[in-house]
Parts: C-alpha cells; structure tokens; sequence
DNA sequence: TATAGCTGGGGCGTTACCTCA
DNA sequence: TCTGAGGTAACGCCCCAGCTA
C-alpha cells in the first residue's frame, strides 16, 4: 500500500523514469512523398533496422497508435476521444510523465467487503473451458445489476464456481483465459474499431459467449497494450533521432572550429569564402540550403522544412508471448 | 442561458493469476 | 519440482463529455 503511494508520488514529481525529450528541429528532410495513412503502416522492430540515414522529423505524430480508421467509431464521443488521442503528441505522452492525479487512491483491490456477493449465483456455467466470473463492484457492479451485464450467456471456467474464491472474504479473484478463438474475434474487432458501443459490446458478448464486461475490459487492456507498444516505438524513435542530432551537432561543432582556425591562420582566404552562418546543410542529404530554402527552414511548416516529412513508425503487431 | 448533478465510458495504475523457460 | 519473469484478466479510481433538471 505505501509502495504503491511512494511510487505514484515519484511519478507525480517527475522523479521516476521519466524520459522526456523535447525536439525542436530544423534541420531539413529530403523531399519525399507524402506520408502514407497511418493505418497501414506496419512496423519492423526498429532495433533490426540500421541506423537511419536522417533524423526523422518529429513531425509530432498523430496519435498513440491508432490505426484503424476513425469511421469505425460509434458515436460521437468515441469519435471525440479518437481524435483526442490523433491529435495529443503522443511522444510527448509517451516520454513525459503520465499526469496522474496526486491521489489517484489507495489500494482498493483488497477484500472489498462486498466482494463475491455478486454474480455467482446469477452466472450459469460457461462453455469456455478458462473462463471465471470476475468479481463486480461499484459502478460495474450497478451496471450489472441494472442489467448492462447480463449473465445470461456468461462463460464460467468449467467448474468455476466450485473453486470458486470462497469465504474468507477475500477471496482471490479467479482469471479467465481467453480460448485462441475469442481472443481471435476479439482481435478482429479491435482492428475494426478499437472502442466497443453498448450494442457492439453486447452482440460481441454474445458471440463469445462472454460477459459484455469481459469484453468491454478485454478491449481496455488491448488498448493499453497498444498504447504501450505505440510508446516503446516512440521512445526507440525519439531516441535515434537525439543520436543522429547529436552527430550532427558535434560535426557541426568541429566545422565551426575549422573554420574559426582557418580565419586566424589564413584571412585572406577565409574572406574569399562565403559567410559560414548563411550554410544551412540538411543532415540527411547534405544538401546546403539555398538562402530561400533556409528562410523557408526558418519559419514554422507543419510538413517540415524542405518537404514532406517521414512518418514516425506505428506499432501494428499486437504483442506476443515471450519466445 | 447558465449551472450543478448524474451517468457512461475510457485511461491509468495496480493486483493477482497463469504460463513458461 | 521450484522459481522468477512476463503476459494478461480484472479491479478501482479519476477524468471528461454529454445529458438533464
């Protein structure tokens, strides 16, 4: 219990691992076509790919991972809360600190008292060979009972309620395991539309022969292993495009010095050379920027300095087990 | 019209169980 | 057989948007 305060009180004060980066770039990308939609982009490993040839633009991408395309949401706030997530940062979500409330609560996980009076003798048995019932409380446990749950098609672990977390109160919540079946329509959904309305949560249910609650935290979960997914890609991303700045930079830094040498030794020379502040190189092309272009560089483009820029890569695969 | 209260849904952090190396 | 790590179902809390009185 204290641990769990002590922790999100470091998260609170940034005090965790916290990554975060803030990229403001000009440096130019090469003219490229323009990003291809988001949603069919698929992702290798980035660490199976060689060092990239140019820093990506962070072109502040849209979006924790969402790649299914915005139509499929159901109603107007799925859509709202969609486009929420397109339009946050999401690398600035992923490496900033999560902004969590300072109380987010004390551990209520433990032995609610009410646990186990519900939904046992309202779920029949299930035909899943791995599912329990899960326990219901508070909103849920309302919803339930206001008939959003109905247990009527409910799976139950063969047997489940024989060993069932009786007495004691406390009892240790039983956890289900998904056949490969339902979690394969359950996948199917979710890269249909990665948020259920009551409807589709319930047909889906019902398909699956699960509680729409099931469902509805099936799709939750999934969500934040994409997010989390989404995260690691981003972190790998950000984290390529500081080394490639910071290479840069340091060469920069080096044709700085020359330069400033090249004015003690040879001055003659050196005034023949153009001014060395006008030189504007693209790190990735080395091309050198024309004074126009360098302007250009100089004000804000949402597509990036000199062009298009590269999308930053999009988790796709859903996460396996461990090898 | 403005506002407070309610409700539903999603995000988040966490826990507990399960599987596997 | 034991054990630790990782995956994940399930939980409670918080926040927010929409609705309503």
């Amino acid at each position: 219990m204290e641990m769990t305060v002590n922790a999100r009180d470091r998260e609170q004060h940034g005090l965790g691992l916290g990554l975060s980066l803030s990229l403001t770039i000009a440096t130019a990308a090469p003219v490229e076509s323009p990003p291809p939609p988001q949603r069919a982009i698929s992702v290798a490993p980035i660490s199976s790919h060689p060092a990239p040839p140019m820093p990506p633009q962070p072109q502040w991408w849209s979006g924790a991972g969402l790649f299914f395309s915005p139509s499929s949401g159901t109603d107007r706030s799925m859509e709202r809360k969609q486009q929420q997530q397109q339009q946050q940062p999401a690398a600035v979500a992923a490496c900033h600190g999560h902004e969590m409330p300072f109380l987010r609560g004390i551990d209520v996980n433990r032995a609610p008292a009410g646990r186990g009076s519900c939904s046992e003798d309202e779920e029949p048995a299930a035909s899943s060979p791995n599912s329990t019932l899960s326990s219901l409380s508070g909103k849920r446990a309302a919803a339930a009972r206001s008939g959003e749950l109905d247990g009527d098609h409910t799976p139950r672990a063969g047997g489940g309620s024989d060993d069932e977390d009786s007495g004691a109160g406390g009892g240790s919540r039983k956890k289900l395991r998904l056949s490969k079946d339902q979690a394969a329509v359950l996948e199917e959904s979710f890269k249909e539309h990665n948020t259920l309305n009551p409807k589709q949560k319930a047909a889906l249910a019902k398909q699956l022969n699960l509680k729409p609650r099931q469902v509805e935290v099936w799709f939750q979960n999934r969500r934040a292993r994409t997010k989390l997914k989404q995260t690691e890609v981003d972190c790998e991303f950000l984290k390529r495009c500081c080394e490639t700045l910071t290479e840069e930079n340091r060469r920069l830094q080096r044709e700085v010095a020359e330069l400033r040498a090249l004015k003690l030794v040879a001055p003659h020379q050196y005034a023949r050379m153009p001014p060395p502040t006008t030189l504007t190189m693209c790190p990735s092309c080395e091309r050198v920027a024309t004074a126009d272009e360098a302007g250009r560089a100089a004000r804000p483009a949402p597509t990036g300095p000199w062009g298009p820029v590269p999308v930053r890569p999009v988790f796709v695969d859903g996460p396996g087990r461990r090898s």
